[in-house]
DNA sequence: AATAACTTTCAATATTTATTGAAAGTATGA
DNA sequence: TCATACTTTCAATAAATATTGAAAGTTATT
């Protein structure tokens, strides 16, 4: 395999990747494109490498600056801008779980967390079933929230040792 | 809040997070319908619950059961299929990680170790630092993939025991 | 064998989501 | 100040995805 072909494999699967978790295809190609890349690159190069319109190239940049997985760089003597993508697939993950933690997991935790104040005058056994799967659901999202939030502070290789001794026994 | 409300608000926000994480809404809404409901529920409770039609609620339940979420069950003397879907969280969390790792994970990792044995024989900077990306990304993948192997086998209030006490110090 | 009670299928349609491209906006420098 | 080189916006459009509903299929009952 060429590395030409070989690129356009990754970027592809990081496109399908993307998609199946609710992360806009171009997007993650983009982010693909830009891990892979040693030179930063402008809107140009990425509306030519995806085929993709000056617009979508554009807003895509931007949302994955919000998501800070892409900074913009100035190049000396050039009026267009830049972008290189963060290239440390730890940072990467770690930054992409710390979004979608706070989009996702803490409304749900707020949610749960007021399902288990209903009204329960009248206990019947559809409300007590209801109690109790809001607070195994909830349970199990501390429980996940707390692992995310101890990646967060993880170093790399320290977790990973960690995790793969839990398992060893 | 009452029983009602507080169920509808469950099952929304259920739509809401399947669908942000590529799982159709009305897949995750039966879903959740069904892990509150004590008694089983027939396609047409689940058409009235959600107001739905009923091509979409068999093809719905039918995905669920292709997940392995939701089971058949016969009543005596009825005529209609009723449903009922697995009540234990620990159970279901593993069985969405089974189907996705399988469907997502595994085909990731198969082209990632692909993508090790590209051509090298004119080493670029850029043909350099894909390897070393695809590498990087390969390494974490096999991590996540060691994690969701471990998970399957553990039993859950011993997982979290074993996570808590790796944040612990 | 005919009817009734139910389930499944799938082409048509609706809804949601992504993309385009041209116009408007902004900064640079002659 | 004007022209140029660029970026941003967003209404229109396209593409992808989900939903409907009626017809066909299946199974049980008389």
């Amino acid at each position: 395999m060429q590395y030409k072909e070989a690129k356009q494999q990754f970027v592809q699967a990081w496109g399908a990747l993307g998609s199946q978790w609710g992360i806009n295809k171009t997007m993650a190609q983009i982010h693909a494109l830009m891990m892979v890349s040693t030179d930063p690159l402008s809107t140009e190069d990425i509306m030519d490498e995806l085929s993709i319109s000056r617009g979508n190239a554009n807003m895509n940049i931007r949302e994955l600056m919000d998501w800070a997985l892409v900074n913009k760089v100035f190049k000396a003597g050039e009026r267009r801008d830049y972008f290189v993508g963060e290239k440390d697939v730890w940072k990467i993950a770690k930054q992409v779980a710390k979004i979608r933690k706070t989009r996702e997991l803490d409304p749900i935790l707020k949610l749960l967390s007021e399902l288990k104040h209903i009204d329960t005058f009248v206990k019947t056994e559809d409300n007590k079933h209801f109690q109790k799967m809001v607070n195994d659901v909830h349970k199990l999202a501390l429980n996940v929230d707390r692992l995310i939030e101890g990646i967060f502070k993880a170093e790399e290789s320290w977790f990973w040792e960690k995790i793969l001794k839990i398992f060893a026994k």
